[in-house]
DNA sequence: CGCGACGTTGACCTACCTCAATTGGCGTGG
DNA sequence: CCACGCCAATTGAGGTAGGTCAACGTCGCG
């Protein structure tokens, strides 16, 4: 279970069954490195990733480009649509992708449908913020070997929503490239620094796949630290995002998993 | 006016008389480089800086330290204290500071009597992420001397509000250890590129002032556009997200200024 | 007056970049 | 089934932006 999916754990069950139907009835598909959304347009749609990776970056005026986090399966690619006059930042697909576009007035309709919606898509942004976070220090302290360490961690994990201090393996879809451009680093550097990887822990990433045969002592190279992810809080985030901005529905609507809201 | 102040602009005038009252009640000062909150502690209050500037930032477990951003006065810290059980980050104060700290069930109290007032912090917060993707960027493909020039841009904008054209000063609290670690370079190297900036646009840094005489000039030098800060939007943001959180308080409280909240 | 924090300078070093060529896998069309 | 072309991965040689270390200057403050 990813990150995304949780979100389905947050909504009620006939919340959930007005969700997923609106993602399929709106379903879109983007080819490899095709935009989903470009720096400077008008947001035109809340976009839930559905199937394959997608990747934010941002572009300097002489071509220079940062790759600035990846949206997996079931994550919503940002709340732009209901906070900012233009995007800063644009959105392309890694590889080929499926993703729901919800206009506004739809989105509209679905949030007054289900109460518990809204803030389980506020808690994705807040750790969409933390990822980023952790990014920041990632390139601006770590040296190579680490800040691709630390990708490949999050990556697996994120993949997983369990820090698992064995060994496995996850679907991985960027090229070197293009973790390149996510750690500011270049393709040959990244390429050396995976021979590196390969050598000292084994990790081997292959026809879309990564092996990390030993997860701890990779994340000992990259001095990973989970936390960051806020793995196992949604529930809490929602519920104090619905003190936040629901503070007069204490009756209404719960998620039926009571386990879940209970966890601290 | 600041990004900080904005928020008040939002607030209906009885509003924004039971907010300040509450800020004022519970303000607290710190000395140069205390903690206000450390990285892993679960948080205690929502904060909001009346005066002087907090940095967040993230050490690694050797040592290394990044700085993550700034806040500047008037502004929120962070929500954390709604979304997050253990902090992801620590902030310190940059030099001596004073911040009012409201516990949570006080800020309960709070966004109870002032409906707008969670929408507007929420507004703080989304740009928060903005800035954060701008320093992402910043610091894995900018060059040191752009880096450095990006950094004296934004904070001067983000005093001002307006990317104007010509020059000007502002305030500037960070001593050139500091800029190093928020841009990921050596103390050594940023006062070289200070120096190169002092000579290729007479920008100077003394006395916790910043003055830039062509901002224009040195705008060009980091490829700077302001787009990210999005100035001028937050009315627009908090209708949305009213929208987003509140869709059935239409006929309830809004802010008096007309104006702003027709703002595109 | 002395101390501590910050800014400045110089000499040397290295992690990572640049450029350029080669290899290997894989889908496509003949 | 093979040949071609494309894209990603790989390799090598040489260059440079920025780091490291260590000193010294300077200013404000107790």
């Amino acid at each position: 279970m990813g990150l995304g999916e949780i979100v389905n754990g947050l909504l009620t069950s006939r919340e959930r069954l007005i969700w997923e139907a609106s993602l399929a009835r709106n379903a879109r598909d983007y080819m490899k490195r095709a935009d989903l959304a470009r720096e400077g347009e008008r947001p035109v749609a809340l976009r839930i990733i559905l199937a394959g990776w997608a990747q934010k970056y941002k572009q300097m005026p002489d071509g220079r480009r940062q790759i600035l986090g990846l949206v997996l399966p079931g994550e919503l690619c940002d709340l732009d649509l209901f906070t900012v006059a233009r995007t800063d930042h644009s959105i392309a697909a890694v590889r080929r992708l499926s993703v729901a576009e919800i206009s506004r007035p739809d989105a509209q309709r679905l949030f007054e449908q289900c109460p518990n919606l809204a803030p389980a898509l506020c808690w994705a942004a807040i750790i969409g913020a933390a990822v980023q976070r952790e990014w920041t220090i990632n390139i601006g302290q770590r040296n190579a070997l680490e800040r691709v360490a630390q990708l490949l961690c999050e990556i697996y994990v994120r993949q997983r929503d369990v820090p698992s201090g064995g060994g496995g393996s996850c679907d991985f879809l960027l090229t070197q490239g293009q973790m390149a451009e996510a750690m500011g680093l270049t393709q040959v550097h990244v390429n050396r620094v995976v021979q590196q990887l390969r050598l000292r822990c084994a990790v081997e990433i292959r026809n879309m796949r990564l092996e990390i045969p030993d997860f701890a002592q990779l994340a000992a190279l990259a001095s990973f630290n989970a936390t960051y992810l806020h793995l196992g809080e949604p529930a809490m985030l929602v519920e104090r995002a619905r003190m936040l901005f629901l503070p007069d529905l204490d009756g209404r609507d719960r998620p039926i998993d009571g386990a879940l809201s209970s966890a601290i």
